[in-house]
DNA sequence: TTGTAAGCGTTATCAC
DNA sequence: GTGATAACGCTTACAA
């Protein structure tokens, strides 16, 4: 059944078709609502293949996260997925994992199947070196590209963050204020977000006179158990420690259950920050103190940039918001 | 840039050009090179359109859940499209929310792009009136479906599910093998996989001699919050319970909320259970005794079942696994 | 307002 | 082995 079978049955042409279909100007009511009853009367699916074809677009948009089951990514997706979807437009999804290669590989997967624009979900996609960045900007040349939560300064590139350094000072200012002399901070890795929080973390020590080197920045390996361990490594090779800020709302619940596991009370012996305000800050007890990023709101504003860019405006290439505290049990409470 | 400039580039026609791109059989190595060679310098890339139109065939997989945002169903939508992706297929995402109308709506817009094949991510779409699932037995008319965690008898639907009764059966089995007498079932809807387990719950307690009503089975809102609110409300009612069997982790971890509000201790005065072995059961304190069903198991499995229905073999049109019991601290120690 | 016909860039079927 | 050429099913000037 194509657009020819209706319209024969029609009795019109296929331009009359194609202008009905695509609720085109110029059809008289009477042609209109003949070939309406044809189209529904045979159940008539126009065809998406050959439409993409004439319209050099299918209206999809790639998505890339490295990891869904991340549950802040997973959230940044499904808000992703409800707005594009609001404008007509599919989503293309893409789990990288971590490996540049991988990365790429999908990239090149993406602008093979020619989507409309490509979403990097997380910092994890900008590298430090930014020669290893060029993949970006090469597919930049093609379709807009965007960046939750991570910036790249190129053409057509266009980054949405939340102000990560801002926000992880005032958590780590919080937990100073509240007492905490030697903090240390814990993260997943120096992703472009990961650095930025580090910066903050550095900077609230520095301005209240507290010395923090490198022993105090602990890089872990993600999941629970292990940066509970690492934090018992930590303690056995002799740092003092009476606070963890954490990169991340999981990584904050491994520090969780290193201060259950060693018998260490929150927040008297310990705070602990997290980052995300995830359900995972709310699984935890007690509950996380944490950042709220505003992810819902970032991915909103996201994809109401794109179509902008779709429809040729001119952008600011950062979109800067700023997240705010929610405070839980695992830091003191304030006056 | 297109096939035509290739093929005049290097000096052969279009058809040999298609050939070399889709390594056919018959071209002399000498040729092969030739067009390789222009290929590499121009950069060119096939035009997916075109090459879709012609094969009828986008090589894409729609795939469903109702939110990503469960850490659940975010695992699956990752396994799902890794599984896809080594098969050289394309994930169409989309979240449907909890509403049949948006549902359908997607379905829709998944078929109109002429998708390759569905899987539906999680029971949810599995609706207990089995006229509402005709919207699924319309499109297995066009494409194969695959169901996860959910049944549907009908042609071309396929269904790979993890035996919840059982598993459900078997951790009820077990706390009150270890000393509870009036347990609740906790459950979010009653989707096809949710009756399953609350069957299990209920054959469980039966076998052991225990009076189950409705009143011991507590539908929740979902959040953690909430979940706490209802056994609250619960217990304001007058029902009193020493065990919570839980239809997932997420509201697993509102009794354990519930019970540290209420000061019971766990396991002692409340065994409580989960289901899934998600990122939450190890968030928690303590840790949740919950079953692991092997959803990363059930992923890959659904898409080599895919893959063979793709090359036309027969199949049956349910696969099921057994979990099986991850022991935390929610439950009372075994002997 | 409607119809004709020329793309869009492939794949695939024939001949040669 | 290779090359014409006809699909594939739509959109869109341009004509009428």
């Amino acid at each position: 059944m194509n657009i020819y079978d209706i319209s024969k049955k029609a009795g019109v042409s296929i331009a009359t078709v194609s202008r009905v279909l695509n609720d085109s100007a110029k059809v008289s009511a009477a042609t209109r609502q003949r070939v309406l009853d044809v189209i529904k009367e045979t159940n008539y699916m126009p065809n998406a293949f050959a439409r993409s074809l004439g319209l050099n677009s299918m209206y999809t948009v790639g998505l890339l996260c490295s990891d869904p089951s991340d549950v802040y990514q997973a959230q940044a997706v499904c808000y992703l997925e409800r707005e594009l979807r609001n404008h007509s437009y599919t989503s293309m999804l893409c789990c990288t994992g971590g490996r540049l290669e991988e990365k790429q590989n999908y990239l090149h997967l993406l602008l093979s199947r020619s989507v409309d624009a490509l979403v990097f979900i997380g910092s994890h996609f900008i590298e430090q070196s930014d020669a290893q960045n060029s993949y970006i900007r090469e597919a930049a040349k093609k379709v807009p590209v965007f960046i939750l939560n991570g910036s790249l300064e190129a053409p057509n590139v266009y980054s949405v963050l939340c102000d990560d350094r801002k926000a992880s000072f005032s958590i780590t200012e919080l937990v100073l204020s509240r007492g905490a002399r030697s903090p240390v901070f814990l993260y997943r890795a120096l992703s472009y977000s990961g650095r930025r929080k580090l910066c903050g973390f550095q900077d609230a020590c520095q301005e209240h006179g507290i010395f923090v080197d490198e022993r105090h920045l602990i890089p872990a390996p993600g999941d629970i158990p292990g940066t509970c361990l690492a934090l018992e490594n930590l303690r056995d090779t002799g740092i003092i420690f009476d606070a963890v800020v954490a990169a991340d709302d999981e990584l904050a619940v491994g520090a969780v259950k290193y201060a259950q596991k060693k018998n260490l009370s929150i927040p008297e012996q310990l705070q602990i920050t997290g980052y995300n305000h995830s359900v995972l800050s709310l699984c935890s007890t007690p509950e996380l103190t944490t950042v709220d990023n505003r992810i819902e709101y970032m991915c909103t504003a996201a994809v109401s940039l794109l179509m902008q860019v779709f429809e040729g405006k001119e952008l600011p290439s950062m979109t800067m918001y700023s997240g705010f505290i929610v405070e839980g049990g695992t830091s003191r409470p304030g006056k």
